[in-house]
DNA sequence: TCAAAAGTGTTTTTTTTACACCCATGG
DNA sequence: CCATGGGTGTAAAAAAAACACTTTTGA
């Protein structure tokens, strides 16, 4: 992250209370009408949309901070996240956008304030079921929204590359860590499922293979409940199976 | 890391030039003799083995760092690195440790130095060809050496979970990111390559069909020099082209 | 000329993919 | 009763694994 916190009521003290020089940034996902889509927020002071982040308490383990952070955004607490990388440029420092920030707050600009120093940020991509998430901006945030990540506005900081970085891992992981099964409800149909993976890979399955494969990876229970809708067969729902799924993880790292 | 600058000849402004609270530790992975070997360090000041590590300078990215510290560890430059973990428990501080060795180099034990603060650490793991490495103390470490994965000593701090770690993730990227090239020497035979994937696995492949699953990868040249030595038909030397490789990691990813 | 290690070719098995077929449902 | 979406079976194609065969070398 970095958020202005030029306004926090406990501004004076916040500083003492977390980590130095280390922030963290989400890259939240979540699958809603066939598009991928990623929760952004936008500044109330400068005029930029940002990713959800911020800071490590001293107290707080990093993936807590995390959860923490994401709680505020989504109301989920929760949330399966995925540390996927760490930035940490030696230049990677945003003082003019803190200061003109600042401003707008009314407050002198302090290009030695806190905020201002070099941060190392800890990259965590989320998981979250699109239809749980109340999107929910803050304080500091005017806007908390989701965008379909092919039309994703202009970022600032260096969020743009944190978001392709996060992206990139996700599309990696789509197999090997049954990422897939994260972003959907409890129950869903094989269709559903099967979109899911469409968008992921930018390109049509074979229905028939897909169900085969989906099933024989052994991490599915199929409800016996139907769905009941159009004018054709009721698909069955399928549950992914938490235990099925932990057992398929320790057998293919060996 | 966690080491102990008690003693360093600029110990009272070296926290001024680094990142609190923030640390770097590095897995360094090495092959000799169809053993999988890591680098070890023997403290001076307490009796305890532990995994090479340092701090990152402000003006110097985290990449750069873990280079530098492993430049003095292993004499070599250019080491291939990998980030595959972030350990940032709440609880991840060792003001015993530090204390303890302030106490061996004479110093009034204090827990309110700053190293014996709660750490984050961004764990690194290297890989590095065996041959080309001068394992290397310095002013805080008695021993550095190598040690097979399998016979490692009790490892101070949290690094046996640390080292745990490292491995499993270079087990999960054996495949994945072409790792084995790395340990090897610029060149090396078919034989050498298969003795190094079965330590990796653990277990015996078929040597043909290692062989052409290798050569179907496309990122071997090989070299007309030939092997000479024993008794039999001389191997040819193969040397892995970075070009290709790069050509296999993009595709394998769309 | 034989044993040992390395390289290539061929067959067998397994897995993936393509495609045909049946089921259920609402209009 | 038929169009549509869903589920299963089967044949063809491709990839992996098993195994047989040839080459080179020093003793």
């Amino acid at each position: 992250m970095q958020e202005t916190l030029k306004d926090s009521k406990d501004f004076h003290n916040y500083s003492d209370k977390i980590i130095q020089q280390l922030s963290i940034d989400c890259v939240v996902f979540g699958f809603h009408q066939n598009q991928l889509k990623v929760l952004l927020l936008k500044s109330k002071h400068i005029n930029e949309w940002m990713l959800p982040g911020g800071f490590v308490l001293q107290n707080e383990d990093i993936e807590a901070a995390a959860h923490r952070i994401l709680g505020i955004r989504t109301g989920i607490q929760d949330i399966y996240l995925e540390l996927f990388s760490v930035f940490g440029s030696a230049n990677r420092q945003f003082p003019e956008i803190h200061q003109a920030a600042m401003r707008a707050c009314g407050y002198q600009p302090d290009p030695n304030h806190w905020i201002c120093k070099r941060f190392v940020s800890i990259g965590y991509y989320a998981l979250v079921d699109f239809s749980k998430v109340i999107p929910t901006a803050d304080e500091f945030s005017a806007i908390c929204d989701w965008f379909d990540i092919n039309k994703i506005p202009d970022l600032c900081f260096d969020h743009a590359h944190i978001f392709q970085k996060a992206l990139e891992k996700l599309r990696q992981n789509l197999d090997v860590k049954l990422v897939g099964f994260n972003l959907l409800p409890p129950t869903f149909t094989m269709g559903e499922l099967q979109n899911l993976y469409e968008t992921f890979l930018g390109k049509k399955l074979s229905r028939t293979n897909f169900q085969r494969k989906m099933l024989s990876l052994e991490v599915l229970e199929r409800v016996e409940k139907k769905f009941s809708g159009g004018a054709h067969k009721a698909p069955y729902l399928y549950r992914f199976d938490e235990q099925k799924g932990e057992a398929f993880l320790e057998k293919k790292h060996f």
